[in-house]
DNA sequence: TTTTTATACGACTAAATATGTCTTATTTCA
DNA sequence: TGAAATAAGACATATTTAGTCGTATAAAAA
């Protein structure tokens, strides 16, 4: 399946709210679950895991929440896939460890679709949180 | 998960090595599968799928076979995935079909992703089963 | 000090999807 | 008639994804 995990949405959802609100105050789990009618308590999980690799920070406790802790230009979006989906790749062969692929030696795709794979994680890594932002994926893609 | 599945895999394993012998003999599941290791029942099935969509055509019996059934340059890697895996897009809501997503007129990210959504179809609709026989990829990626 | 509101964390469940296998029927050639 | 092939669909298994729950911890406010 060619398709973004739902964790990868309900991420980009939250970090454009929370960079909106950056300046002016935290967001919490709780508003964001509400203002866009995603699962809080897997919202709650990807804001954790997202706070571990830094993305964001996180406050404890009454009137906590979180605030950007990155440039918005260094949130890439193939970043944020890696982080809660795992290495992306479009086959097992092109994760960056070595796997158990049982036909390597008599696969007849494999070099042809690694040019595919790196064509596309170099565009996810082309695309910021910035440009979501500012709607400027337009002009990214060209 | 953003990732080819098997199905894709070994269709265009099986479809390179009938394009490559389609000038000669029939290829059989069997024979596909042992030369490259891939599990004889499912490649069967794939091949049986392609055969209703008129990719290849089908000889049954003792002698039977496969054999392509279009000019490899209108074989599309995004027209194999949609055969067999359905429908492609990066998220429900890129998918042709309007879809339950309760979440639609809340979502801020829609239109965005959107627009790489197109690109990445395009991308794999000017790929076809041509580039991989001539080990084009590149020049088509650019 | 207690209550409330928030994050932290891990176990757990459930649903969906992907992958692979098996059985039986049918077709064709030798 | 037997062997070799596709056709078709049911079945089984494994993996992944999505979502839930309970408990602990932290901080602010009552």
């Amino acid at each position: 399946m060619l398709r973004l995990s739902k964790k990868t949405e309900y991420a980009l959802i939250a970090l454009k709210d929370i960079a909106l609100n950056s300046r002016i105050q935290l967001m919490t789990a709780r508003e964001i679950s509400e203002n866009h009618q995603v699962p809080r308590d897997l919202l709650a999980k990807i804001l954790q895991t997202l706070t571990h690799h830094s993305i964001i920070r996180s406050v404890q406790g009454a009137k906590g929440g979180y605030i950007l802790n990155k440039p918005v230009e260094e949130i890439t979006l193939l970043g944020l896939i890696e982080i809660l989906d795992g290495p992306a790749g479009l086959m097992e062969c092109s994760l960056p460890e070595p796997v158990n692929c049982t036909y390597l030696d008599t696969c007849s795709i494999r070099c042809q679709l690694a040019l595919l794979n790196q064509k596309i994680l170099a565009m996810l890594q082309g695309i910021t949180l910035r440009h979501f932002l500012r709607n400027e994926l337009k002009a990214v893609l060209g």
